[in-house]
DNA sequence: TCCATATTTCTAGTTATATCGAAATATTGA
DNA sequence: TCAATATTTCGATATAACTAGAAATATGGA
C-alpha cells in the first residue's frame, strides 16, 4: 500500500463523526446500510453525513452503490484490513541502521 | 479502547508528514531515535517536526524522554497494535439488527 | 562561566476541515 | 404526470491544522 493511500485512510478515520459512521458500517457487516439508516443510527444531519460518506468513499474505506432510490454503503473490509496491517508492517526494519549522528561505535554497543 | 482515543490516534496518522515520522520510528524499533536523527531522515524543519512529535505523543503513538540533551522518541508499539485491532474489532456485530427502516420481514429473509 | 548543540515555543500566514440549512436532483409508485 | 422519498450539491461560516522562521530554553563540555 502506498503511503498516500494510507494517509487518506487514516485521515478519514480521524474524525469523531466519520469514525462513528465507519464503525456503524463495520458493525453492519457486508450487507451494508442505506444512508437513511446510517443517519438514524448516528444522528448526523443528512448533508453532513453525505459529505462524510463521500470522504470515506474517496479514501476507499466505504463503497457505495445505488439500489433503487437508496444508496447502499458498505465498509471495504479488504482495504480496512490492509490499513490495519500497514501500521506495523515495517516494524524494526531499520533497527540496526546506525546512521544516527551520535551512534555509538560498535565496541560500545555491548550494553544494549 | 475508547473511540475518542482511537480518533486521536488515526487523526495523528492522517498527515503525510506525521505518518512519515511515525513510520521512521516504527522502522527504527524499540530503541527509538533522537529528534535530530528523525529530522535528518525525514527532512522536516525542526519546528515543524517538534510540533508533529508533540501531536504524536499526545495521541500516545510516540513516547518521548529526555536523555542528556537529546530527546529520544519511540513508537508506542502496544498502542499501535491496539489501534490496528480497533479498526475491525466489532465487525458484523449488528449483522442481523433489523431496525433497518426497510428491513424485510423474517419470512422474506430466506434468500440471504 | 561560556559556547555549541538539541529541541521547543512563539508567531503568523495560508490552507483545509467541519458543520448544516436550503435548494436541487433522482427515483419510484400512484 | 405528480407527489413522496432518498440523497446530494450549494453556499456560507466557523474552527482547526500545517508550515516554518526566529527567538527562547536547556544541557553538557571546555
Amino acid at each position: 500500500m502506498e503511503t498516500t493511500v494510507a494517509v487518506e485512510g487514516f485521515s478519514a478515520m480521524g474524525s469523531e463523526s466519520r469514525l462513528a459512521v465507519l464503525q456503524t458500517l463495520v458493525k453492519a457487516g457486508p450487507k451494508g446500510l442505506p444512508v437513511g439508516e446510517i443517519q438514524k443510527r448516528t444522528n448526523i444531519p443528512a448533508s453532513t453525513l453525505a459529505h462524510h460518506l463521500k470522504f470515506l468513499a474517496a479514501a476507499h474505506l466505504v463503497e457505495q452503490d445505488k439500489q433503487g432510490r437508496s444508496i447502499i454503503n458498505r465498509a471495504d473490509f479488504t482495504h480496512l484490513e490492509a490499513l490495519a496491517e500497514f501500521i506495523l508492517r515495517e516494524c524494526c526494519a531499520d533497527q540496526d541502521t546506525s546512521s544516527q549522528s551520535n551512534a555509538p561505535s560498535e565496541k560500545e554497543l555491548v550494553h544494549d
